[in-house]
DNA sequence: GATAATGTACTCGGATATGTTGTGTCCGAGTTGTTCTGG
DNA sequence: CCAGAACAACTCGGACACAACATATCCGAGTACATTATC
């Protein structure tokens, strides 16, 4: 169980994107000026962000990625699932039901304990993500960024 | 973000060797009879389990893999780290820190806060897989069972 | 009949191939601002 | 000086290689039991 690496990069680009003045634009290459990381890689990150709804994107000069909601709107669980697709990391294939184990169906109609345990686990994780916006993100980081932010990543 | 598929199979070959007689051993091959899965794999995970201190295993004809403790002593969280380790699966890269951002030490001496959030996201997942022990899946599963499992996996 | 030696079957353990997913890169489609030309 | 068209620069978006991990497999080292030969 691992998260990508480029999870930390849209989540920094995203918490970057919520500090320019609302419904402005910037580009993918000065991001990954930015921060130092792989441009192509990163704004093929960024269009999975554009899918799942969290950004939105314009072509040609002056385009670029904006957030697509306000920024008290968006939270941490979203960034991340817009990346790994909100799918339970652990999928039950209900072995209990395969080879010389084979419960009977009646002993199978309530659902694998082990399964259900596991899915609390990953709302518990969904939940506190869930817990923290962006907006929440910005109030806490030193009052002195934004400004500098805003002046390093406008054209 | 995904679990392997073989988290599965040790979760639910824990649970069936907690259901033989204490210190009773059973052999990699007659676990994957049981479930129906790939004999030599199986084996692989189980050793990880070995080398993690949640399982013990003897060599030679009536060997086999036994628990290493109480079943009440050993929890979901235990068997999932065994296999995955117990790593943070979102590492910080301290990016900010990198490119233009590059934010002043004096800025960075706080943790970066999206980290935090992440790892306390992940704290609270390993929490609650913490709270279920192997005796309270015992505890849950339907009264036949045991003993059918003992004399499957018995030889 | 008891005992020691031998052989055999069975176990784990680590070293070795293959498929899928994340990582990284490239080029094309489309749009906007600019520039040049003609009136 | 003004209007229109051509141009050029910049953007995202999807298609194409490479690497790392999970998956799957095999063979070797070691052990306990059964068998056999000997006393």
């Amino acid at each position: 169980m691992k998260l990508p690496e480029s999870t930390e990069w849209v989540l920094h680009c995203t918490v970057a994107m919520a500090q320019l003045d609302p419904g402005a634009t910037t580009s993918a290459a000065r991001l990954a000026r930015y921060y130092d990381v792989p441009p192509a890689y990163l704004a093929k990150q960024l269009q999975a962000l554009v899918r799942a709804g969290v950004l939105g994107a314009t072509t040609g000069p002056r385009g670029g990625f904006r957030l697509a909601r306000p920024i008290a709107e968006i939270t941490v669980l979203d960034i991340v699932e817009a990346l790994n697709g909100g799918a339970d990391p652990y999928v039950c294939q209900e072995i209990r039901q395969r080879g010389e184990s084979a419960a009977t169906p009646a002993e199978c109609r309530n659902p694998c304990f082990l399964a259900t345990t596991m899915s609390q686990a990953h709302e518990a994780w969904r939940a506190s993500l869930a817990a923290v916006s962006v907006a929440d993100v910005i109030d806490q980081l030193p009052p002195a960024i934004p400004a500098r932010t805003r002046r390093t990543l406008s054209r």
